[in-house]
DNA sequence: TAAGTTAATGCAATCGTTTGCATAATACTT
DNA sequence: AAGTATTATGCAAACGATTGCATTAACTTA
C-alpha cells in the first residue's frame, strides 16, 4: 500500500530553491517573487501537492477539526443539527468528528477522551441523559479546548449553551389546549437533571396556574427517554381515575412511542387523548393522526448558531471568562 | 487560550532520564528496567500525558481515523449503518470521521478530498444518487487509502463491497404478493445508475416472468429519490387505466412519500393499494398502515461488516489486487 | 580479577512543515 | 561608481514523537 505522497522538500528539489521558498511561494508570502511563485505553484498542482496536516499541526498546533458527541444520530433533531454545524464549519475549512453517545454518560466519556487525544480545536455537545458529572468537559476547558453545549445543555456548569426557549414553548402550547377547552393536561418529561426538562416543566406548571387550573402532581412524570419508560409511564397516566385529556411529551420520539401504546390499549391517538410535542420532526408529517401542535425546535438553526460560537471561541486568543448564552424563540404549529 | 501541553521531553527532564527511554517505558518496551519503567508511566499519567498525534503521524504515517461518505444521516438505514461502522472501528482504536453527500456528487466530491487532505487511514461509503464518475475513489486508491463500498455500491468500478442480496430480496416479496393473489405489480425504483436499483429490477422482473406474469413496462418507474419525484411517478401509476395493485419501492422513505400522495388522492394505502418495501426501519413500526411487507437490509451487521473489510485492507501492506465482494442474504418481514 | 555477557539507557537522525534571522541579489540615489 | 534601500531567497531551529545503533553499567564466570 502506501503509495507516496509529494512533499515541499521534493518540489524544492525540482526546482532548485529552497524548502522555506516553496513553502512561503505557497502561502502567497509577499516576500517571494513572481516568478518563482508561479513556477512553484504550478509544479505543486502537477504533482498533486497537498500539504501533510500532521506536519501542519506539529507546528501550529491547530487540527482544523471540531468534534460532535450527541445522542442518536437517528434523532432527526441531531441529524439536522448536524447538518447546520457542518454547514458552517466547513465553510471555515474545518473537517467534523461526530460521536454517538446513544445517551450513555460511558460512551459520552470515551468520545471526548478519544477528542482530546485526537486534540480537536472545539467541541460541540448535546449532553446524554445520564450525564451528571461534567469533569470530562472540565479537562477540555483544561487542555484549552473551547466547548459549546446546545439543546441539552449543562446545569449549573458555566458554559456556552445555545437551546430553545423551552419554558416558553411549553407554557404557549399549554396555553393553546386550555383554550381549546382542554383542561387535563399531562406532561411526559425526559429526565429530571436535564435542565430543558427543568424548564419544559415550569413553563407547563406556570400556564397550567396561570389558567387557574390545579396543578396535579399524577400528571406529571418523568422518564429516560427509552422506548420502555415510555410505555409505563404512560400506561400509569391511562390508568389513573381522572384520565388526562392531553399528553405534552418531551419529544416526538416519546410521543411515538407514547401513542403506540395507547393504539394497543385501543386508544386512539389525537381523539381519544390528544398529543402535543416537542421538535415537529418531519417523520410525523407521515402519521396518520400525528400530535395536534408541537413547538419547532429549528434544529437545523441550533446547529449553525452552536457551530458559530464554537468558530468564535476558537479563534479568539484569550481565555473567555464570559460565556454566551443563545436562547432561540420556538414557533408553535398546529396541525389540524 | 492554549493551554499547556505534557510531552515526552518534559516527563525525561523531570525524571532525569532520556527522551527515548520515555518513549520506550510508555510502550512497554522490554529493554527499558522495571523501576524506571514504573517511575516513567507514574509521572506521565499524574501529568496527564497524552501523546501528540501530529507527532506520531509524522512517523507513524497513520492517523488511526477513518472517513465515511453517505447521504443522508437522517436516513435510519444510514445511522444505523454508522453505528455498525463505530462499534468495530472505534474497538479498533480508530475514530471516525462522518460526511453527508446529501445525495449530491458535489458534496460527495468534497467530503472525499477532503477526507485525502486530512490522510485518513481508509474510507467507507455509501454512493450519492447523482453519483456516475469514480474518479475521486481512484485518486483515494492512488494515496494508498482503502475504500469500502457498501449498500450503493459503483458499478464496473472494481472495489470493496458489501451489499444485500436485493436481487433475491425483490424476488422473494414479488412472490409474496402472487402467492397472495396479487398479480398487478409495480416497482419504483430509485435512479437507473445505482447497481442496487438494477438488481431490484432484475429480481421483480424475474419474479413477474417465473410466475408466468405479463411485465408490464408501464409500471417500470425510476425516481431520483427526491420527495417530489416520489409524487409525480405515483401518480403516473395511479393515472393508469389498468392501475398497479401493489408498487415494491426502493426503500421505506419512498414508500412513505409515495403513501402520501396516495392519502391524498383518497386512497388508502394497504388498503386500496398495497406496498411493500425494502429496509424495514424502525420508523414504520409507528405507522398506522405500514407497507405489508419489507426486505430487511440489516444495516447495522452492513456497517460492521464493511469496517471489518476496512480494516482488514488497512492492515495488509501490500497493494491488493483482488476486492471484497460481500453479499447479505435479505429476509422477508410480513407486517399483518 | 580480567574477560565476556547481558541488561539498561542514551544519541542523534528522521518525519514534513513553518518562521525568525541572515544573506545575496537587484535597483535606486547622488 | 560607491553607498544605501529594497527585494528575493536561504539557513537552521523548532514542533513531539520514534527507532537503529552505540554506549555504559552490572553481573557472571573461570
Amino acid at each position: 500500500m502506501e503509495k507516496h505522497q509529494t512533499t515541499i522538500k521534493e518540489i524544492a528539489q525540482a526546482l532548485n530553491v529552497s524548502i522555506s521558498t516553496v513553502s512561503r511561494a505557497l502561502q502567497d508570502d509577499p516576500r517571494i517573487g513572481l516568478r518563482t511563485k508561479q513556477r512553484v505553484t504550478d509544479l505543486a498542482k502537477s504533482l498533486h501537492y497537498t500539504p501533510n496536516p500532521a506536519a501542519v499541526l506539529l507546528r501550529k498546533k491547530r487540527t482544523s477539526t471540531i468534534g460532535v458527541v450527541l445522542p442518536y444520530l437517528k434523532e432527526e433533531f441531531f441529524s439536522m443539527a448536524i447538518t447546520g454545524i457542518e454547514d458552517v464549519i466547513s465553510e471555515k475549512g474545518y473537517n467534523v468528528f461526530v460521536s454517538q453517545s446513544r445517551d450513555s454518560y460511558e460512551r459520552e466519556l470515551k468520545a471526548v477522551k478519544s477528542f482530546i487525544n485526537s486534540r480537536v480545536d472545539g467541541v460541540i455537545v448535546s449532553l446524554s441523559v445520564e450525564t451528571e458529572n461534567y469533569d470530562h468537559f472540565k479537562e477540555l476547558e483544561e487542555f484549552g479546548i473551547p466547548v459549546v453545549f446546545f439543546d441539552r445543555t449543562p446545569s449549573n456548569f458555566p458554559a456556552h449553551t445555545v437551546k430553545c426557549n423551552v419554558l416558553e414553548g411549553a407554557y404557549k402550547i399549554v396555553n393553546y389546549l386550555v383554550e381549546r377547552g382542554i383542561t387535563k393536561i399531562a406532561i411526559l418529561n425526559g429526565s429530571q437533571n436535564m435542565s430543558v426538562c427543568q424548564e419544559r416543566y415550569d413553563g407547563y406548571a406556570s400556564a397550567i396556574q396561570n389558567n387557574g387550573l390545579h396543578l396535579n402532581p399524577d400528571y406529571v412524570k418523568y422518564t429516560n427517554l427509552t422506548k420502555e419508560e415510555a410505555y409505563t409511564k404512560t400506561l400509569e397516566l391511562l390508568a389513573l381515575d381522572d384520565k388526562p385529556q392531553a399528553i405534552l411529551t418531551f419529544n416526538d420520539y416519546v410521543a411515538l412511542n407514547a401513542m403506540q401504546i395507547c393504539k394497543q390499549r385501543g386508544l386512539t391517538p389525537n381523539k381519544d387523548i390528544y398529543f402535543v410535542s416537542f421538535a415537529n420532526l418531519p417523520i410525523c408529517s407521515y402519521m396518520e393522526n400525528p400530535p395536534i401542535a408541537s413547538v419547532e425546535q429549528f434544529a437545523y438553526t441550533m446547529g449553525e448558531t452552536a457551530a458559530q460560537i464554537l468558530v468564535e471561541a476558537m479563534n479568539s486568543t484569550q481565555k473567555t471568562l464570559s460565556y454566551m448564552e443563545i436562547v432561540l424563540s420556538t414557533e408553535i404549529h398546529i396541525h389540524d
